[in-house]
DNA sequence: CTGCATCCTTTTCGATACTG
DNA sequence: CAGTATCGAAAAGGATGCAG
């Protein structure tokens, strides 16, 4: 079986491994919603059309994508009011409340640093002269 | 400007920004292979060739791609010895050294919670039948 | 409202060949 | 060895229409 060899090497990188399955979970979470999603629903359950409304340039084809594998993951949950019309909320499992404190420092980082990276990219822009 | 607005909900959720930089950044980093390099620099500076070796799959374009990315990102840096055959090294910037702490937590998070995800994808692929 | 299926466009990525 | 350019395959993503 492949363990995560993400953490293995020691000066020594093995090999990252194709079929680690770190790897997959990575780029599920790495994915270009996934973050933002969670982040949403640290706050509470909310309903599809909100999730959507409130993040500017999803699609709903992405937003159910995502969430659905989101919660194929066990990261989010959902709940299902049998009402007409429909009405739907997602939630994060105590397993996606754990990754989202994690999530939040990543963005913790981003808030952080981002001007020096925007300043860094500005600076590798330039076609410096000198 | 576009603060990063990724943070700025407090239960009312304003929607994120379409050209909000901090998903640029969040972009760059949940990248397949950045936090992957991320993690491999961790240990010192490394050659090209055995980065690509380390990492299985990723191709030389990748490759030359995503350092070309962190390092217009001010995360890593590029040593050139002027040597024939060239030889040239990465290593992580203190910003990128700050930002592999972040990384680290979140492959630590996946280290320690793979198995429960993974079992939860295996239940949800299940046809439970009953 | 929520979610799925289809079509079609855009982007990503790998393979290859080539320069310094 | 390191990096670039080009091409074609593959995947991602948006728009639309439809079902529950």
């Amino acid at each position: 079986m492949t363990t995560p060899e993400i953490m293995s090497n020691g000066g020594k990188p093995q090999p990252f491994s194709d079929q680690c399955p770190s790897r997959e979970i990575l780029e599920l979470i790495g994915g270009k919603w996934s973050l933002l999603i969670l982040c949403l629903l640290k706050s509470g359950p909310m309903r599809t059309s909100l999730i959507l409304r409130s993040i500017q340039g999803i699609s709903q084809k992405m937003l159910t994508q995502t969430l659905r594998d989101l919660k194929r993951a066990g990261i989010v949950g959902r709940r299902s009011y049998g009402e007409v019309p429909p009405r739907v909320e997602y939630y994060l499992t105590p397993l996606g409340a754990s990754l989202s404190v994690v999530a939040l420092q990543l963005e913790q980082w981003v808030v952080d640093h981002y001007e020096q990276v925007v300043a860094a990219q500005d600076l590798f822009d330039t076609p410096q002269t000198a």
